[in-house]
DNA sequence: GTCGTCGGTTGCAACGTTGTAACCTCGCTC
DNA sequence: GAGCGAGGTTACAACGTTGCAACCGACGAC
């Protein structure tokens, strides 16, 4: 390999034309599969492209082209695990594709969800994937620069944005109804937003409400405890204050994997058997909870796919931006529950 | 904000100036703010910028100044709660400093590794952080596009590369000692690398042996237990076989806190009592182990500052380009050691 | 033998930006 | 009143690439 000499300016298609003593534009047909070229000037060329140690200037092609094959994937933070695995996936996605993703954290913060948006930085990509936190309905303002948008979530912008999100309400239901089935009676749900109609919570909300009266129960408002944010520390203290204020129960669902690990250490704390007295259900599927012991019964939400999907969707949204014909599309991938220890087995 | 009209081209410069009534060029110098532009200049430019939502196009302004204010960060794999740690804090060092993290994965393989040092995808970075798994002193291959690199780990390479590890002789000497400390004789570690001699396992086995010899005791090869793949799984069958062959210890300490939680696991599926018959500590400070019951002792290993070193160096290294002026440097931030539960609080 | 065709190669223009240097128009100085 | 300098603006070139159209030579067809 050709070893560059210090400070030399990096080498263009001019240098490698020089060498192979063609036009600059030969090399440039070579090097994008043109079909019109005679073989030995295409080993000729090639020849040259090597001994001068060619690599082709992006900035110059992504202005030339309109292109860059960055897609910016905007999360609220990667160290939530939840998070790190889907960007995990995405980047993986992206790359089978050979597209490479810019990553931006927006803490979940709506004004710098809103900034993603806009951002200038960001100007380079070719299409964005956001998840957001803190934007609602009200904030109906996809790019202003057109930027191809894929959401990452529930519905929120109309016009021309797709939307990637999972099936909150059936999932839930099922992890109800898996907790119900075990013969448990006193379901607690732990992470409830109770302000909220339309979010994520909500949905979840319903699903487990679905599943208690489907089995001829009543919704009892002492178990269905708020949690704002969706972490272990916030999981560990709404437990800790449930048990000591002597609520029963013998199950819980939480709305994550961060509430339900967070909640089980406090279970474990206190002396309460997992699964024995209280069973317990998370959400996400989180790497952690493979190995906590007991393991964490929850719902997979179809990480994978929705990782697919979205790089898949941005990808047609890209494709067809001058055209402008694509109908906005949500999709909602299969869930899996994961039964583990936490709820018997 | 102006709304863009669905399908239309992006303005440019030149749109900016038609509607100003002056040359492009002065739209440009408003923008960058030049000194000389009279301030009724300055505002009617701005007023026109606004009126057709003028975004800058960075492919453009790149090729101009063969910068992209884009870093790439080249990790194993997100979904590792550690690289996820460390790719928040870089993310967020750099939004800092107005750049934008690419992030790559490469799964820990040597080839995949070797590919992000040469990526023509990564072109349009500025510069590269690497954290090589797989990479050996036998691959001295730094970038042969000459564009800056810091690595993160053990020195590896020669030539202008920056380097930002930890201190992992002295880090696991202090977490051996703290055990001993306690009254542990019997000090298991778990995650040696046989074949080793200078990669971080051999660094961090070195300083468990310093502490053991300096305490007066020798080390018992039965305690020390190989393990190739530092995860959860690995962790929790190895301490599993171990307790199965009925090697006696009274604490344990873990190349790393996925060892050390996949271990937790495994101790507790067998009934022994952490802390209590068994000290155990981790290196890494990942999430995860602040509320495993009990929660979990580790070294924190200075990770913010690894980020914000690392991205301070590949600055710097960006901004002295062309003259290559300085020399190779080595950081390795400090240390401390976190004690939780799982060494009795 | 001339023309048309096609394979192979080349030149030109353009993508949108910024640096350099030139330009013009003042107002000031002598 | 002519010359000069500074403030403000402009023209031009260049960054490295790709699409388009033109070009050139050779070969086959009529």
């Amino acid at each position: 390999m050709a070893i560059e000499p210090e400070g030399r300016a990096a080498p263009t298609l001019r240098d490698v034309a020089q060498v192979a003593g063609v036009s600059f534009k030969t090399v440039s047909n070579v090097l994008n599969d043109h079909p019109q070229v005679r073989e030995a000037t295409r080993a000729r060329v090639l020849a040259a492209v090597e001994q001068v140690g060619y690599r082709p200037n992006l900035a110059a092609r992504n202005l030339r082209l309109g292109r860059s094959g960055v897609i910016g994937l905007a999360v609220p933070e990667l160290s939530q695990a939840f998070f790190a695995q889907l960007a995990d996936e995405v980047i993986r996605v992206a790359a089978e594709q050979d597209l490479v993703v810019l990553v931006e954290q927006t803490g979940g913060l709506r004004e710098r969800e809103l900034e993603a948006l806009r951002n200038p930085r960001l100007s380079l990509t070719d299409g964005l994937l956001l998840a957001p936190l803190g934007l609602t309905h009200e904030d109906v303002t996809p790019d202003p620069a057109g930027r191809p948008l894929v959401v990452l979530g529930e519905p929120l912008f109309p016009g021309p944005v797709d939307h990637v999100t999972m099936q909150h309400e059936a999932a839930a239901r099922a992890a109800t109804e898996h907790l119900l089935g075990l013969g448990r009676r006193r379901v607690m749900l732990l992470g409830a937003h109770a302000a909220e109609e339309t979010g994520v919570a909500a949905l979840r909300y319903a699903g487990y409400r679905a599943a208690i009266e489907a089995a001829g129960l009543e919704v009892d408002d002492a178990l269905v405890v708020p949690i704002e944010t969706w972490d272990r520390s916030s999981g560990a203290e709404a437990m800790a204050r449930v048990l000591d204020a002597g609520v029963r129960m013998d199950a819980v669902f939480a709305m994550n994997d961060d509430l339900a690990l967070g909640a089980l250490r406090s279970l474990q704390e206190r002396g309460v058997a997992v699964p024995a007295d209280v069973a317990l259900v998370g959400f996400d599927d989180v790497a952690d909870g493979r190995y906590t012991f007991p393991s964490l019964t929850t719902v997979e939400p179809g990480r994978h796919d929705i990782a697919r999907e979205a790089v898949r969707l941005l990808r047609e949204r890209i494709d067809d931006r001058a055209r402008g014909e694509l109908e906005p599309r949500v999709i909602a991938p299969g869930f899996r529950l994961v039964v583990r220890e936490s709820t018997g087995s």
